[in-house]
DNA sequence: CTTTTAGGTGTACGGCATACGCTTACCATT
DNA sequence: AATGGTAAGCGTATGCCGTACACCTAAAAG
């Protein structure tokens, strides 16, 4: 009987994430928002029962779209790892949430389906029980903590300034990390990384 | 000349953090601040610039608390481990400030003084060169990310919950890991991944 | 005792999330 | 074709926030 909407709480995610990219994450609000639809701002809380709840709904845009069909072939940790590197991928083309993926997590279906697929992966591996847990809990809080290690202090940012710059009696083995530091790019480091985690995870089945 | 300072950058942190300690992040404001030391709010833009540097100073706080003087004795992953477990007893002492760490986490010179640390454990187990900053970097990762995990998205908090009415067709693995999870106390979870990434790391030397 | 200089404060501004109540467009019914 | 009910959309207002600015004041140096 009443008014049809007008608005999608797609579009709204969409728009969120629109300003994000373009102003950065400061820069989200309900108004910018709702200038981005130009609507007015009250119209928003029609779709969205506050902020928090729209936040959630752009990371559930982002991490909704992570393809999470294992890859088919190659070993099971390259299996894991391509995941994992889809998860990396989706996240790095909107640096400006990945402060808002950790906060807003939980709330993700998306994360879920992730996760599913990768016990999967590991059940095929061999692991089971406690250490399948373990396991994904493990590669959790890697892809996370490197995810944001990337984009909030990155290698090749500001911070690495700031370590080339210390005393070097105190600091000798950060002074020579620094050096062999700008010879690692991101890619790489993330990948050395994920390798750690995954030859830790041991599988009864297969290489 | 002039008039004495009143307060000291680290009564100040101090204040700060007993404000989120007692009311959480969100009551965190420049006001609350000031009145938690009975001054004025603009008092304290005599000793920060703006709010952005006192959350650095109450990250500091914390981090610059660790004692990184390695734990003699045991293996070197042993030793890792231990520099690994102050920063989380160090950092889940003050849950509210674990979204802080992140953002702050490039000005701490605590956090500088833990990484040279470790990088003489490494060093000393004959991790070299690149490895060694690989696995440094993945080292900050998983713990950043697993202290993350534990604070914000623990396996005994709502998420869990969330967890167990999931449709068991869809999610078979999820509902299983669930069943296990609750097995596994933070700790465990904790140092299990923890070993994940050390097995991972190779050394040369030593156990 | 005066002068100097920085410490401390009160006020004000613009922006934020959001509660509340009004107006309005649409659909279903007559 | 006219009308009534319902939720969509909007304008306004409130109480927070960070912080710029101008002022007053305490105390150290002379």
């Amino acid at each position: 009987m009443p008014r049809p909407r007008s608005l999608t709480r797609d579009r709204i995610a969409g728009a969120a994430l629109a300003v994000i990219d373009r102003d950065g994450l400061a820069a989200l609000s309900m108004r910018a928002v709702a200038a981005e639809l130009a609507m007015s701002t009250m119209a928003l809380y029609r779709y969205v029962d506050d902020r928090q709840e729209l936040e959630g709904l752009v990371v559930e845009l982002v991490l909704g779209g992570v393809d999470v069909s294992p890859p088919p072939g190659a070993s099971w940790r390259e299996r894991v790892a391509v995941l994992v590197g889809r998860v990396r991928d989706h996240v790095g083309a909107h640096p400006g949430v990945v402060p808002l993926t950790m906060t807003h997590r939980h709330r993700s279906t998306g994360i879920l389906r992730w996760s599913e697929a990768v016990l999967g992966v590991l059940a095929e591996a061999g692991v089971d029980g406690r250490a399948r847990v373990v396991a994904l809990r493990g590669l959790l809080a890697y892809v996370v903590g490197a995810i944001q290690l990337e984009h909030l202090a990155s290698l090749s940012g500001p911070g690495t300034a700031t370590l080339a710059g210390l005393p070097r009696e105190e600091f000798p083995y950060m002074a020579e990390t620094a050096a062999h530091a700008r010879l690692v790019d991101a890619d790489e480091e993330f990948r050395g990384g994920l390798d750690l985690v995954l030859r830790g995870i041991r599988g009864s089945r297969g290489a």
